[in-house]
DNA sequence: GCGTCAAGTATTTTCGAAACTATTGCCTTC
DNA sequence: GAAGGCAATAGTTTCGAAAATACTTGACGC
């Protein structure tokens, strides 16, 4: 007769399985489960502090999203990372971002600004206190920046085109957590999303996407060295 | 001590979870389970004769592919169908296709318009017989319309956009399944694909992406009435 | 009459063991 | 010495029951 409660933390009800999730891809993406490592259920289940169920549902999930790779019945392993890999996702979201960031421009209402104003508003906010010490504000400053990116795009009225960009968001966020470097060439980022967010208020479509491509590309460019 | 072995049919090697998931998939493609139907788990687990294991991976992949809603802790659901999902999913899908046949039309080598030209070929011998008989056939026509349209983008050398398309292509699937609709304009289907395929042999990008815009934009249209 | 609460029921979620599959290493045989 | 087969081992997949949660029904108080 066990007493366990399902919510281990004081979050809202999750299921274990939800949690498990977020453990093992928090374990990816900090670097914890290497690329390619070879993902053995025992270790999983001590990792997660849970059976092998939820195991399992999680691993399914983060197959599906490209963050683990299944191979036969000989098991999972973390999907490895490479350059090409990284420019596959890089390219596509400045494909899907682009489109979707135009339609929110056009279809986007009072509602939309306001909603973006806020979201430039609490990054800005964060960046500020950021400036020397990258990772360790990371987990504050990358919900807010999370954020930003999906208000610039929430009006595109694309379900499916919302889908693809959050999860490509994940997927380049996992490499650019992964990389550790302290960049060296020291970014303005704060002004590269300014400048996006200038460009979407004032309705100018080629402008807000040229410069979201090179957002894109700069961070690329920089994870990729 | 049970004598079950783990391949029901005469097939590859596969888990009990690959078979719920095809046999609840196929379920619902065919109109058996219903948009918006409740899941529960002891139905499935008759449908698929299997255990709950297998049903909650099942139910996993079938959810991250948007085929299935997870509503908090309430269970399942299939997901519901409508004319504003199908057209979501036949722009991106015009969007998204276009992109890569331009992409596979650039680099695609000799080798990659034989395997057009065999995919053509086999889909053409399908054609020929099916004309009055749409559904009987359509098992049989299905793999080969699908190789087809997989073989126009196969050079496009994006993983990413690949997977991408092959969602929608699944996704887009279902809706014309479910449309029972024996088709009153004549659509010459067959058409359509040999024109885009000489297109794209002939590489012919733009030509290629508008005739490939306007076949989906065709079969949406057909669905959707 | 209406809302709230509580007990009972239905369903999902989790667990741990058991069954199954693949791999590895060793022994035999040619 | 090499190849093939057999046994031991490690790991995954599945099961069935138990626990936790959500839903339903009916009663009670206001």
């Amino acid at each position: 007769m066990q007493e366990l409660p399902m919510i281990a933390i004081g979050d809202v009800s999750r299921t274990l399985a939800d949690e498990a999730y977020s453990r093992i891809r928090e374990a990816m993406h900090s670097g914890q489960l290497k690329p390619g490592h070879k993902l053995r259920f025992s270790e999983l289940q001590e990792l997660t502090d849970t059976s092998v169920t939820p195991v399992r549902e999680a691993l399914a999930r983060l197959t599906a999203e490209g963050f683990t790779e299944l191979e036969g019945h000989r098991g999972y392993r973390v999907a490895p990372v490479s350059s090409t890999d990284l420019w596959d996702i890089v390219r596509n979201r400045q494909r899907l971002e682009s489109e979707a960031l135009t339609l929110s421009i056009k279809h986007g209402d009072d509602h939309w600004e306001a909603q973006l104003v806020t979201a430039h508003h609490l990054l800005g906010r964060m960046d500020r206190e950021r400036a020397d010490l990258p990772t360790a504000v990371d987990e504050k400053w990358e919900p807010r920046h999370q954020a930003f990116h999906e208000a610039l795009i929430a009006a595109c009225q694309s379900k499916v085109l919302l889908g693809f960009c959050s999860q490509l968001y994940a997927r380049a966020n996992r490499y650019r957590r992964l990389s550790i470097t302290v960049p060296d060439i020291p970014r303005d980022i704060r002004t590269e999303h300014r400048l996006i967010f200038e460009a979407a208020i004032k309705r100018d479509a080629i402008a807000a996407t040229d410069l979201l491509k090179d957002h894109f590309e700069r961070t690329a460019q920089m994870v990729d060295e």
